[in-house]
DNA sequence: GTTATTATTTATCGTGCGATAAAGCTAGGG
DNA sequence: CCCTAGCTTTATCGCACGATAAATAATAAC
């Protein structure tokens, strides 16, 4: 018998390749929610369709989360991010700002930043690819930028140390979000707010040798 | 048939309490390695003993795990730290390096670290009492003194502002902690290091407003 | 309108889970 | 040396999980 009070209506018909996209974005929602071990039915329950329908459009349950690990990861960067770091046509703490408002508006969202750390924990090898990503697209321009404002000398003796100086400041702003979206606890100040002052005391403070 | 390829030796007989706080211990780095998620049996076999055992001591899997998140967030704490940020008879970014050095060493372990961040995920409500307790006993205190030590006068219109600013310094020193423990990435500097430097840049560029 | 196609559902399998009951074994008291 | 208390194990239950097979129904092609 079907536990459910209520009968189902049957789901819509859809076009497989509609049917399938919509899977892979609610299931990521849900999966944020619920974590990666919550159950394929419950999962059907969330898409208002039946459990083994999934079973036409991913192998498995394994599958389907593999592919959700790719939309997050891999499809969060955008094209307009690559320059917007060292356009030094602009000031850098403006720079700066609207690089971390924009980025954030991407990550610091329930859905990714609990994706992000639910992957994490379970040790999936993108998540250390991502890392790797994000230094090099973002803390090591970041650190490269600050040292040719600041008149710094980058070498390999004190490269380490601006590279984690940098690490501190996206550290600084990414907390804030695991803050408010993962333990849900209130925060005091906007985003925008946090990046500012943030980025203002990384600016000024930027050591010089 | 017992799945083991060696036969088993019978797990050596150990009084009440000796046992229990064995369980307690091991199952929380067990638990911190695989996940809440992970079987019964699995930590029976890690503990060296059979499955049922644990029901002796405990009277379901979620009585273990509560009192293992009761160990990991309200033991954690230490009387020592309660005086060390607010003793103006040293210079401020002493005081904060030997806080951060100590309080990390406690916290910034793969054990500490994973069980916090699969608690915060799981919604336990622990883990928000713990981010209350965390903003009284260090933000706030930090904040003071780093307002103090600048001449700051806080006012309810700047307060939410420098609450952040010192998150943002706990923040940094801390997502170093995850992209070690929980990433498991290749980081370029000591704790210790981080630690000097995040302090040197805050205490340094504090605004005085 | 009939038929072919395929999206969707119902029914079910084997497995592994948390939990319980009963049997087995070991240390300490007499 | 035996007996008993209680720690530990074997055996097992009921259930929920991921996955598959077969039946059903809705769309598309002609």
């Amino acid at each position: 018998m079907n536990p459910n009070v209520l009968p189902r209506t049957r789901a819509a018909r859809k076009p497989f390749e509609v049917r399938r996209a919509e899977i892979v974005r609610k299931a990521a929602s849900f999966f944020a929610q619920f974590g990666f071990d919550a159950t394929t039915r419950d999962l059907a329950s969330w898409l208002g369709t039946t459990q083994p329908l999934m079973y036409r459009y991913f192998p498995s349950k394994n599958a389907l989360v593999e592919e959700i690990y790719q939309s997050i990861f891999v499809g969060a960067w955008k094209r307009e991010w690559d320059g917007m770091l060292t356009d030094r046509a602009r000031p850098l703490r403006e720079r700066l700002v609207e690089f971390y408002d924009q980025y954030t508006n991407v990550i610091m969202q329930p859905e990714w930043m609990r994706l992000y750390l639910f992957a994490g924990l379970r040790g999936v090898e993108i998540t250390g690819l991502y890392i790797a990503r994000v230094e090099e697209r973002i803390i090591r321009p970041v650190m490269l930028e600050m040292a040719a404002e600041h008149g710094t000398v980058v070498t390999p003796e004190n490269e380490a140390r601006l590279l984690e100086l940098a690490w501190s400041l996206q550290g600084g702003i990414f907390y804030y979000g695991v803050r408010k979206y993962v333990y849900g606890t209130a925060v005091h100040q906007e985003k925008r707010q946090v990046i500012e002052a943030a980025v203002e005391i990384y600016t000024s403070a930027w050591p010089k040798a």
